[in-house]
DNA sequence: GACATTTGTGGCATCGAATGCCACTTTTAG
DNA sequence: CTAAAAGTGGCATTCGATGCCACAAATGTC
């Protein structure tokens, strides 16, 4: 069992992420430095970047592992269905699960105000982008092309839907903005 | 008539971009230091960075103005066109300028090779994006929202075109994929 | 053609992010 | 209890990027 070890570095994680989330609605996210998130923190520079492989990190880190989940479920969909459908599906779900909707916002507007924030979200965005297309191309009876282009429409779709959202400041329907996207482009003969 | 002053700069400019060409194929793009770029084109660190705002510049400086050349074009297009349509056929005409397509290419597979240029160009590309998102938007008719989303669809959709290409070591036919795409999600009753 | 103004250049110092290295402490497992 | 494994902090260093300043070149004017 190792449990105590786990423990407290998902606890020291967790604090990092907070107090920096505090500092970064003060000053911004370039204006904090990372000297400054340890000294508020109180750990050393060194071991910061142990939890976090940049700064960006600390506020991107929980995208992380998404993909992978994603693809699983992408490939968990019954046999006959249309891949534009189960894309669909999985990632409404994915929104649905957006528990607290001030921090979300919030997040995504840090996200747009920074430019090193944006870059690096694209790039995470990116490598979950290709595990989800590598599950749809695994579908039966669709080529790599037409998967990737399935996937990365239906990506494109969740962030101008993120994006009208953060226009509307949080007031807007999702999921029903989901739903909006991706019966605009149902495509006909798709997904088959 | 501000002549020499301006050609001088383009010279120097090409010549930098020239010379960090070879290097970035020699050792690739992270590999090369600015001051390796600055030692082979004979000029300071200091010069270099006033020729070029980031270092990822050297190979993505091109894209700069294509954003507002674009939107220019979907703003042209015929009023009753609906905008699915105008965005194919612009974007399609923009694939059909590539020149040289060795060195599109070896650049596309530059940057694919460096997380840093990576995020430049989908960050470039995000700005070019938007504007064209705009232009799109001013079309009768449209909601931002739809303009937002068949945008951002193109994009993807040309995303997924030069990878297929790249892939294909260039010998597919990129406006035949171009077609392809636009095709397959040719939205009903999109753009009206 | 001499002159002041504008524009570009190089060198230097500095900042901030990120990494390698090493000595030291804590946790874990036998 | 002890040896191995994992985590921490401090230090030096690299690299990209920016501010500042003195100096050189080009431009437009008289």
């Amino acid at each position: 069992m190792t449990g105590l070890r786990e423990r407290t570095k998902r606890a020291v994680r967790a604090e990092v992420v907070e107090v920096a989330r505090r500092l970064f609605a003060e000053r911004g996210f370039d204006e904090t430095t990372v000297d400054d998130i340890v000294q508020a923190a109180g750990m050393s520079k060194r071991s910061f970047f142990r939890y976090f492989a940049v700064k960006e990190d600390v506020v991107l880190g929980e995208i992380d592992f998404m993909g992978e989940r994603i693809a699983a479920e992408i490939a968990a969909r019954p046999a006959g269905e249309d891949a534009w459908t189960g894309l669909h599906t999985v990632l409404r779900t994915w929104e649905q699960r957006i528990d607290d909707e001030r921090q979300a916002l919030e997040r995504l507007r840090l996200i747009e105000s920074s430019p090193s924030l944006r870059a690096r979200y694209h790039q995470k965005r990116d490598e979950t982008r290709e595990q989800i297309a590598r599950a749809v191309a695994a579908r039966p009876g669709l080529d790599p092309f037409t998967a990737d282009l399935l996937t990365a429409a239906a990506g494109a779709a969740l962030d101008c839907v993120a994006r009208a959202w953060a226009r509307s400041d949080g007031r807007a329907d999702r999921l029903a903005l989901v739903d909006r996207a991706f019966a605009l482009f149902a495509p006909t003969r798709a997904g088959r």
